[in-house]
DNA sequence: TGCACAATGTAAATCGTTTACATTTGTGCA
DNA sequence: TGCACAAATGTAAACGATTTACATTGTGCA
């Protein structure tokens, strides 16, 4: 538990820095008795290779940056999850960071990556524009992951939101409900206004009606999903399902509809987007539009990684989407 | 947005490297006429310090290492956010890591301390031996927070467990409560266990009798409250109130009151202890014991950062104890 | 003019590691 | 035995910044 560097570890088993960081890298051209030695010391004299001095050398840290919004959505941390699971298996070490929503602390953040304190960021959501990130990707390694930005040609993973929208309006049709209302973000989101169009498809595709009474944009933040369930439910002729872009929208939803006096799942289904752990433990339990958090990240991080290592080679910038999948649970019920 | 070092800098302005380190480092003895020209090729040229050199050189990176076992507790989300927010005004920057409940993990994370990747660590739970941490708090800059270790000499920033679990009990009590349960982990953990002494005080001092069939010790895992619960409701005399340690395992045991049948706050009264995020949009709302995260994650950086920047002096090693709040909300009840 | 002092430059050392290149050692074969 | 060649090891420069001793220049004031 000391700091021994790799001087003290040549002295101690009378051989030089270089042999030593040989041993180290595990380079060829070392007799298996200096290796021994070398092993030997290390061990006897606790040393652990400094990063800084080998990142310094290397010109590579082996840390990924992971930015988002905001670090408390139990969502983003179960992507984290997953790119940490592959970079550990990687050697390389994971940093989080949120951004608190401030597009100036933001480009602080990014700044780690232009000084090369790391390797690579994933942005799980990003305030920059396609242009200035198309820019970065030229000269660094950067990837978007749950929220794409529309004209970037930047490496990014998502689900495909627009039909993860259409399949879950789909799914409530197929229910019986045809007065289905939408509750999302404005459409500087991506993913929101994807989603919305999926919601306007399906109804398209079923013969419903557009109202522009069910559709209520605003934000992601949770206060919105209730204000917007207040509007929906005292409305002449309510809507008996609600699609929600977020878990958290759909969560306050549900809460919303309690304190009017209906119960989500039996006056009035709601479906949510995410599948977050929360969908499962709230009562009733929530209905939504799984995002395979894990994989995500675990592609995400394995594309990146392999962008880093292509030195000079040209770069994958490629949009992969993975699959959603619907999960029905008790906060939507069958019209009979 | 490249990577020009010092020197370009300094070329592009006509001073000297020397110069342009003074002005980065606000030394005496730089006009202002020098500083403003270094200023302005800074700005052209997009110059960010390169870290590993300044750091290498400088024997400090700058960076707080917050390790945790999981990171998908929203918990230990909110101190970090209060952890991240001093940082930032300081210059400091913050890396999240969880180990998974792994300790060999956890190993592997605080070599990042050993070897000098980051200046201080603060561990938001652990499976160090109060030995092994007292050791490594002579040499290296450590805090623990949330969770602290019964003989661990370690700057450390908690809530007085004891009376927090007290408080809660005694709450119960005064809502006529007298069949009281206790849902918590094992005594490896000090939280749990203080929580359970606190319990205990409470039931005597209101000369209450104990009832080991009331006791569930477990583990924090979420499943354990389900089970617990489940066990509790189906004793000859079940108790009318629940105790939990953790705002998780009080989540599952409302769940679980519910598929028995049993509604939360009419039936039986449940109490958790964390005051997530969660606890306001479940329903019922859980009754809890709040910790104030964001204080604690401030606290805590504050005092590292001190014990950081104190070089030859004696370091801080003290516990704070920081005031824990009841809130009481849907899941419990008066009985009349 | 000359002295003191502030501002700046020069150049080397330093942090810990990697690595290109040089040197030594060892082995096999004629 | 001696030579060639490969394997093993050593040497020293490099990475980018900071720090420092020392030298130089410029300025104001007595």
């Amino acid at each position: 538990m000391s700091s021994a560097t790799i001087k003290d570890v040549a002295n101690e088993c009378g051989l030089s820095v270089a042999t030593v960081s040989r041993v180290l890298n595990n380079s060829a051209n070392v007799s298996e008795r200096s290796a021994k030695k070398v092993h030997e010391a290390i061990e006897k004299l606790g040393y652990s290779p400094n990063f800084l001095g080998r990142n310094l050398r290397k010109r590579e840290t082996n840390v990924i940056l992971v930015t988002m919004p905001t670090s408390e959505h139990s969502f983003y941390m179960k992507i984290v999850a997953g790119i940490q699971q592959y970079c550990q298996s990687r050697g390389y070490d994971v940093i989080c960071a949120s951004f608190n929503n401030s597009s100036e602390v933001e480009v602080r953040q990014m700044n780690m990556l232009f000084n090369r304190t790391v390797d690579g960021v994933i942005l799980l959501g990003t305030s920059y524009s396609a242009d200035t990130l198309n820019k970065m990707a030229n000269t660094y390694n950067i990837a978007l992951c749950c929220e794409g930005v529309e004209g970037a040609d930047v490496l990014t993973v998502v689900v495909d939101d627009e039909q993860g929208g259409y399949d879950a309006v789909k799914s409530l049709i197929k229910l019986g409900h045809r007065r289905i209302a939408f509750i999302g973000a404005n459409d500087n989101s991506a993913s929101s206004s994807k989603r919305k169009a999926g919601y306007l498809r399906a109804l398209g595709d079923f013969q419903l009606p557009v109202d522009d009474d069910l559709i209520c944009c605003g934000t992601f933040e949770y206060e919105h999903g209730g204000e917007a369930m207040e509007k929906l439910m005292s409305l002449p002729e309510p809507p008996t399902a609600v699609f929600c872009v977020s878990d958290l929208l759909a969560i306050s939803a549900v809460h919303k509809a309690h304190e009017m006096g209906l119960e989500a799942g039996k006056d009035i289904a709601v479906m949510g987007f995410d599948n977050i752990t929360m969908c499962e433990m709230m009562l009733p339990s929530v209905s939504t539009v799984e995002q395979p958090c894990k994989e995500m990240g675990e592609l995400v991080v394995k594309k990146l990684l392999a962008n880093i290592a292509a030195v000079g080679g040209e770069k994958d910038n490629k949009c992969y989407i993975v699959p959603h999948r619907i999960i029905l649970r008790d906060s939507t019920f069958q019209i009979k």
